[in-house]
DNA sequence: ACCAAACTGAACCATCCGGTTAATTACGTC
DNA sequence: GACGTAATTAACCGGATGGTTCAGTTTGGT
């Protein structure tokens, strides 16, 4: 007991700076998303990490900083998924009733990325701004649903006004809402809606409600 | 100043227990709505009160205590507020229509109360497990939906399978969706949908898909 | 061999925050 | 008007937190 000297601790590592980052920012994202802004403690996020909080603000300046890096990463993952979806050749119905399924689905099984946006908007978007590149990979959903639409007004079974902006806003409410509120919800009116076949039935309901919404009638 | 004696401040002050609770709760529920539990100061809280902290930790505890007192506080004014509609002897229809009218304007205007409600199911509706009252409150809203599609199967112009939750689910999904996503989906797809003439065909949007999503057609 | 970039680890700090102590004032009641 | 309790105030505290700095060591490319 003697020396107080530190053995040569080997402490070898590799240079991969692209990993550390990614590492940091997957437990980040878990962190954020449980706790939000606010709520997460940096501290906690690199307990979890191969790194150290030294790393954090190497790479990500602060808090906020890789609060952003979080939220661009989820939305950048997010929106490849969506991109993978392929309606085109299906009639319009078919298609929206695919897209409907796709999105219910893939928000239910995404709960860690809607719980960001949800908190994102509680900080009213303010940490968007700069997330420049955000916009084509968002006009590609548009794009999707603008095809569906033409096809549909075309063929005479979508209203003539149907508006692409507004069907993805209906779609995207229900969906959103149902994995966003359903511990509110269920706390007010019970759990019944979220059991499987339940939970069958509403995807169905607002696939419904959003086609025969647009659905032109002669 | 030799003196270190206190000279005999007056600080004279009038008893009013409510009136304090109501301040201090009323002040509280704008920082949480603005910054989410954790992100609220009671510092903040108490600076715009005219009482003290102490007093908040007299009257609720803690933080968490004061955050659980607004959020029911907010939800028993808000359903106050929806039990004075009443649409009973109006067709099915038209019923169906006000409803889908007044809650999404009702949303629209209570944005603080929208806010807490997201920040509560971040929080997974932890803090709303004993607010035993609640529940006649909201049998109240079920209770009118299901008034209104029993006369709506009745007279055959609904489904039969028309369930009454799952109809105030659809309304709440998108009549909460405007107010508490308008700030990501404003950032994402531009806020086109938000200017008050786009409002009103989003609600006319709205009821029209929720109804022609359960009318039976013969 | 050399150098910039990547990385480590631990100490440090100012600030802030939730919560508490202790004393003071108001007020109903007997 | 004395007394006890509830209401209210000012000052204070320990701990945690975001963020910084020091003082390096290791890696990998040239």
């Amino acid at each position: 007991m003697e020396d107080g000297h530190q053995q040569a601790k080997p402490r070898s590592w590799k240079q991969n700076p692209e990993a550390v980052k990614a590492d940091i920012l997957a437990v980040a994202r878990e962190e954020f998303a449980e706790h939000g802004l606010s709520g997460a403690r940096i501290q906690k996020i690199v307990e979890r990490t191969k790194s150290s909080k030294r790393m954090v603000f190497y790479y990500f300046g602060d808090k906020e900083g890789l609060y952003r890096a979080v939220l661009e990463d989820a939305y950048r993952s997010v929106r490849r998924q969506e991109g993978e979806l392929d309606l085109d050749g299906l009639p319009p119905e078919e298609a929206l009733l695919r897209l409907v399924e796709f999105t219910f689905d893939h928000h239910r099984a995404n709960p860690e990325f809607i719980r960001l946006v949800a908190i994102e908007n509680i900080h009213r978007g303010r940490h968007m701004a700069d997330m420049s590149d955000l916009a084509e990979l968002n006009s590609v959903a548009i794009a999707t649903l603008s095809r569906i639409c033409s096809a549909g007004i075309a063929e005479g079974v979508f209203r003539p006004d149907t508006s692409p902006l507004v069907l993805h806003w209906q779609i995207s409410a229900m969906c959103f809402f149902n994995v966003a509120n359903r511990h509110t919800f269920s706390e007010n009116f019970g759990g019944d809606l979220f059991t499987d076949a339940a939970q069958d039935d509403l995807r169905s309901g607002i696939a419904r409600s959003v086609l025969e919404g647009v659905r032109l009638r002669r």
